[in-house]
DNA sequence: CGTCGTGTGCTAAATTATTAGCAGGGTGCT
DNA sequence: AGCACCCTGCTAATAATTTAGCACACGACG
């Protein structure tokens, strides 16, 4: 019923799917707390009901209370975000986006971290060839 | 007056912007088409005069017809794309992100481009220390 | 010239998203 | 037990979004 409707997130349900992304599982008031502007409580939880109903979200009793957990595994909605990411601002480059992130934070990559880019990039070559 | 309401967009406002992010500029006509379920033409430009107002489009006159284009450079748009993403999905670290597209893409990358970013990552190491 | 097609602006209505508020249930504390 | 607190589920109201529809302008063309 609600199936084709699912894949649309509101701006809300974006926050709250993101916060979650982000700390792996959560409970209401975990959300609550970190949304930019708190809304009520309950607020909160209708919003993590619906998307639990929507297929985004499910939950586990944890003694007296919720832990709302991803359905879709990290890896699976990384991927595809970075495939939009890709789409829209890079041209589909993955060169690009590479190129912009090393730009960006570059003084935030240490010599340990460049280096196993390196590694990851020399074995990408062999791999392709 | 909308100032602090511009930076939430609705979904379909998304939509939108990612269309014209992607193209670099685009007609009412051709955002239209791109959309999933293309709603009526009013709706459309409906939303660009929306956006429009938030800040986020500005329109050129181009012969009888509106061209809108962002208002914030594509580079920027990614950045804080980009940076989003990264807290989301990689706890912020660049690393992740780039070892991710590596591997996800990695049939996609020619060997040339494995290349050019070896250099970039050599230049980074060089500007680092 | 009339009219068809495609563009625009505007506004009011329909649809969705978001919130507040009430009614429990359980746990711990005095 | 009686109370305070935090959790849940639900429903109805409010706020925001998305949409359709009308009025008008302009160029192309039979």
């Amino acid at each position: 019923m609600a199936k084709n409707k699912s894949i649309h997130l509101s701006r809300r349900e974006r926050q709250i799917m993101d916060i979650i992304y982000e700390l792996g599982r959560a409970t209401a008031a975990q959300v609550r707390c970190r949304l930019p502007d708190p809304p009520s409580y309950s607020a909160v939880r209708a919003m993590l009901r619906l998307l639990e109903e929507k297929g985004h979200l499910r939950h586990r009793q944890d003694g007296p209370r919720y832990v709302f957990l991803p359905t879709l595994s990290r890896d699976k909605a990384r991927q595809s975000a970075l495939k939009q990411l890709l789409r829209t601002f890079f041209d589909g480059s993955t060169e690009g986006a590479v190129a912009a992130l090393l730009d960006m934070e570059s003084s935030k990559l240490s010599p340990g971290e460049l280096d196993r880019l390196a590694e990851l990039i020399e074995r990408a070559k062999k791999e392709g060839r």
